[in-house]
DNA sequence: GCCACATATCCAGTTTTATAGAATTAATTG
DNA sequence: CAATTAATTCTATAAAACTGGATATGTGGC
C-alpha cells in the first residue's frame, strides 16, 4: 500500500537532532534496552528490572540509560526509591517521520507529502 | 489512527543487525548523505554529486559512504565511470518495523501484532 | 600505452565510546 | 541518625570512530 510510508508528522526535528537519537539507538546494548521498554509499554520498567533482564553491570546500564534519556527517547519517573523508565513513543514517531521525510522528492512516489517542495 | 504504528514487516532483522544500521544513520554526515539519497529517490546520485552537495573531503565521504553501503542502507550501481548511489527503501522499512515491533506487548495497544507472544 | 576522470584505500593524528570496579548520592524505614 | 535499597558518578583502560592529505585503483577516450 505504502511504498515510502509517510504517515507520521515530523515535528521540530533536524539532522543533528535526529542523528543524535539514531546514534543513541545504534548500540546493541542500548537498542536492547530501548526495545525492552518498547515492549513494556506505558507501564515501563524500573532501572533494576532492566538490569536483571539485560545482565550487565550497573554502571554500564546507567551509562547507556543516560544516553537514551538525554536523547529524549526514554523518560523517567521517580516512584519513591525506584526510577521507572518508559520509551518515548512520540519521539520515536517523529524520528521515523524524519527519516522518510521528503522521500523521493525529486521523483514520483506513491506516498508523497502534500507539502513537499 | 495508529498509536504504535505497525504497518511494515520485520524481515530477518535482529538486534545487532538493526543496531549496526542505526549506528550507520547516527552520524550527522552520514544522515545528511542518506537523506540526500532518500530525496533523490530511484534516480539516485553519483558519489561526485553527493560530494558537491555535502562539501566534505573525498576521503571523508568515501569513509561514510562505505559505512552506509556495508550496512545495506545504500546500494551502488556502476555506470561506466560514475557510481550511482541509492537509498535502500526496503531495508529502511524493515528497520522501522523492527523498532516498533512488539510495541506494548505487555500492554493493551491499538496496533498490536497478531503474532506477538 | 598514456592521460584524465571518478572513486577508493592507506595512513597518521585526534576525539569519542564502551566497560566495569569502587566510591557516592538519594530516598525510605526503623 | 544508622541501615538498606536504588541508582549515579568517578576513574581508568581499551577499543573504535572521524578527519583529511597522499596515494592507488579502475574506467574510458585518444
Amino acid at each position: 500500500m505504502t511504498t515510502c510510508l509517510r504517515s507520521v508528522i515530523v515535528a521540530g526535528m533536524d539532522t543533528n537532532n535526529a542523528a543524535s537519537k539514531l546514534e543513541a539507538l545504534g548500540n546493541p546494548t542500548r537498542l536492547s534496552l530501548y526495545r525492552l521498554l518498547v515492549k513494556a509499554g506505558h507501564a515501563g520498567l524500573s532501572v533494576g528490572a532492566c538490569q536483571q533482564r539485560l545482565e550487565i553491570a550497573q554502571s554500564t546500564l546507567s551509562f547507556h540509560l543516560k544516553a537514551l534519556t538525554q536523547s529524549g527517547l526514554v523518560t523517567q519517573e521517580r516512584q519513591s526509591r525506584t526510577l521507572i523508565c518508559r520509551a518515548n513513543f512520540d519521539l520515536m514517531n517523529a524520528l521515523v517521520g524524519f527519516l522518510v521525510d521528503e522521500c523521493c522528492a525529486d521523483e514520483r512516489c506513491q506516498a508523497q507529502t502534500p507539502d513537499a517542495a
